[in-house]
RNA sequence: GGUUCCGUAGCUCAGCUGGAUAGAGCAACUGCCUUCUAAGCAGUAGGUCAUUGGUUCGAAUCCAAUCGGAAUCACCA
């Protein structure tokens, strides 16, 4: 950051010799210089040509003439029409690489325990069925959006809301009854998660069988989906979980964990974690309070059936049912009230709520009405709202199966870096438990670079062909990068930390920037909520490594000075290239 | 229908608050491994930045309209 405040500060002052008037550092602009032409930085001239009273060339060539002869941070420049290249001394980011170059934490801020902290939420699964591709893609950016927090200096809680109770789980339950026949995930061989997924289905299925033949009878569509056997069971099913009875309560508990088991599980080989586990079984009781307590303080109103709303047209919105006429709660009266108890809890003065875009309307009128109470954190609420993801063939359906089943994707992408691995027959050294973890962590860096590195804002095509390719931009390419430095450094052995270097290599020189922009991507990734600008960057750093290494030689390098100052440099390149990928939670091979 | 978001190479995506000849990867074609890991590097080809207007020294980027796509507008989550 600092070389860019350097050249403004210069460029400012420049600019006040020159024209008289006072220049603020903030009002300079200044842009990296592209590749196709010479120099580091580009200060655009039209907005002085006025001032200077003379055509664009004219006006950097006198910009360019002062500031030679005012500093020594700049060693030559080009005009090209408007543009002003300015070719920085390599002193400055040679400075810049040796004042960092030990700095295990280079580009992370320390964190500031003297702010609030921040919540992410995220996950939020739903307890009926197992987690999918859309999880997946929630789940790999809350995690990577808290770590990037994290870096920019705030203390972040991660936590989750797992919606634990409603219509959804007793269709699974009440499928289980009838066709269960006392099976466990032991004696089924499935993960929980899956077992109770499969009973989802086989609710559906017998569903859509009593309302045909309910149709057959001749009811109309509407009859036979309202009084369809099974839908009238469930509901049923469901009032008694509310009343408390017993056995209902036992059968939930324990699909429930077998569902929890089965979550652990994708969750520890997806490496997310988190901070604290909210259930919707505890929290909507709270938000119930919430709202009644809005209504008395005459922020909601009611219905002649009792339903309460809230009136958000003067907002531009719409009116909203919080509860329904029966007292019963909905999914927003739960977020209200476990938003509240966050706050108190954490006393954060941020929080993200990573949700598809399929809910903005719904964290609109959640936050506003917040708002409407007078919680003055409401201001501190973000919906880092991302895009679907999308097969090839379209909308992922899970009536119709054409969900990509979380485990099944992330075994697939295993095996892939399996299957490759072995054909490339590099590690044939490695130990079983070493192979077992090298795959793992391909398999994974593919799945998570694959989906991290697009603007979460954007809706993503999932192409299960191409998302298991392993060359170009991938996160296998990263991994590879590092696991080569890596290789390198282990043949150098010791290397001495004296060098000296009177001119880069334009090469050296395009790495040693890349350096210096490390701490630019991490703040701009905090600032858009974005891990894509990390995996971006990080891209970018190893494309350019591998350009390096094609044309400099480093340990063959007959120059010591050069050799050792080769050696460091790509010893940081790989620290920043781990970090980058630690901050998408993937992890770094050290030979692949 | 109302609101919101999106439209960049055959495909998947970059392109930061307006700046130079719009960039990568995949797919296609062509070179480079007795030399630090070829999961690499280099090259060829591929574009009316959906369309039309507007704002200005300058627009893929900002504004408007049109076309095309998506989401949402439930006493679902």
């Amino acid at each position: 950051m600092h070389i860019e405040n350097l050249i403004k500060a210069a460029i400012a002052n420049a600019l006040s010799t020159l024209f008289g008037a006072t220049f603020d550092h903030e009002s300079i602009v200044i842009q990296k210089t592209r590749k196709e032409f010479a120099g580091d930085f580009t200060l655009v001239v039209f907005p002085y040509t006025k001032m200077a009273g003379t055509s664009p060339e004219g006006t950097a060539e006198k910009i360019a003439v002062e500031l030679m002869r005012s500093q020594n941070i700049f060693v030559g420049y080009n005009v090209v029409k408007g543009f002003l290249n300015l070719e920085l001394n390599d002193k400055i980011w040679l400075d810049h690489f040796i004042n960092n170059q030990q700095n295990k934490s280079y580009g992370l801020k320390a964190l500031d325990m003297s702010r609030p902290p921040i919540l992410v939420e995220y996950s939020s699964p739903n307890t009926n069925k197992p987690l999918h591709l859309g999880h997946v893609r929630n789940n790999l950016l809350g995690y990577a959006i808290a770590n990037i927090l994290e870096a920019n200096g705030r203390k972040v809680y991660k936590v989750n809301i797992v919606n634990d109770r409603g219509i959804h789980i007793c269709k699974s339950m009440l499928a289980y009854q009838m066709f269960g026949n006392s099976e466990t995930p032991e004696t089924a061989h499935m993960k929980g998660d899956h077992l109770v997924g499969k009973y989802y289905v086989e609710f559906d299925k017998q569903y859509k069988k009593e309302v045909a033949e309910l149709i057959e009878q001749g009811a109309s569509k509407e009859e036979a989906e309202k009084n369809a056997p099974v839908m009238l069971k469930v509901q049923e099913m469901l009032r008694s979980w509310e009343a408390g009875d017993e056995a209902v309560i036992n059968l939930w508990k324990t699909m429930n964990d077998w569902v929890y088991r089965g979550f652990d599980s994708t969750y520890k080989t997806l490496g997310v974690d988190f901070d604290k586990i909210y259930y919707e079984s505890d929290t909507y009781l709270i938000g119930k309070q919430k709202v009644k307590q809005g209504l008395d303080q005459g922020v909601f109103y009611k219905k002649e059936d009792q339903s309460v709303w809230i009136d958000l047209t003067a907002e531009g919105l719409d009116h909203k049912v919080l509860m329904r006429g029966d007292g019963t709660s909905l999914y927003i009266t739960q977020d209200i009230g476990t938003s509240i108890v966050r706050h108190e809890e954490y006393g954060f003065d941020k929080m993200i709520y990573v949700v598809g875009n399929e809910q903005d309307y719904h964290f609109k009128v959640l936050f506003k009405i917040l708002e409407k109470f007078g919680f003055e954190w409401a201001s501190g609420l973000y919906h880092c709202s991302y895009g679907m993801v999308e097969l090839p063939e379209g909308k992922m359906k899970s009536r119709e199966g054409t969900v990509v089943d979380a485990d099944d994707l992330i075994d697939e992408m295993i095996n892939t870096a399996r299957q490759t691995t072995e054909e490339l027959g590099k590690t044939d050294d490695l130990s079983d438990e070493e192979k077992k973890e090298l795959f793992h962590t391909i398999g994974l860096g593919a799945l998570k670079y694959f989906i991290l590195k697009v603007d979460p804002k954007k809706k993503m095509l999932f192409n299960p062909a191409e998302s298991i390719d392993f060359q170009g931009n991938t996160g296998p390419f990263i991994q590879y990068t590092h696991a080569r430095i890596q290789s390198i450094l282990r043949k150098a052995g010791d290397f001495s930390s004296e060098f000296e270097v009177l001119k880069f290599h334009p090469k050296e020189r395009a790495l040693l920037k890349l350096i210096y922009e490390f701490q630019e991507a991490v703040i701009l990734a905090g600032e858009q909520y974005s891990p894509a600008v990390i995996a971006n960057y990080v891209y970018d750093l190893s494309k350019e490594f591998n350009q390096f290494y094609h044309d400099c030689p480093i340990i063959k390098e007959e120059n010591q000075q050069t050799k050792n100052f080769r050696l460091h440099l790509i010893s940081m390149v790989a620290h920043i290239i781990k970090t980058s990928m630690q901050l998408l939670g993937a992890k770094v091979p050290y030979k692949m």
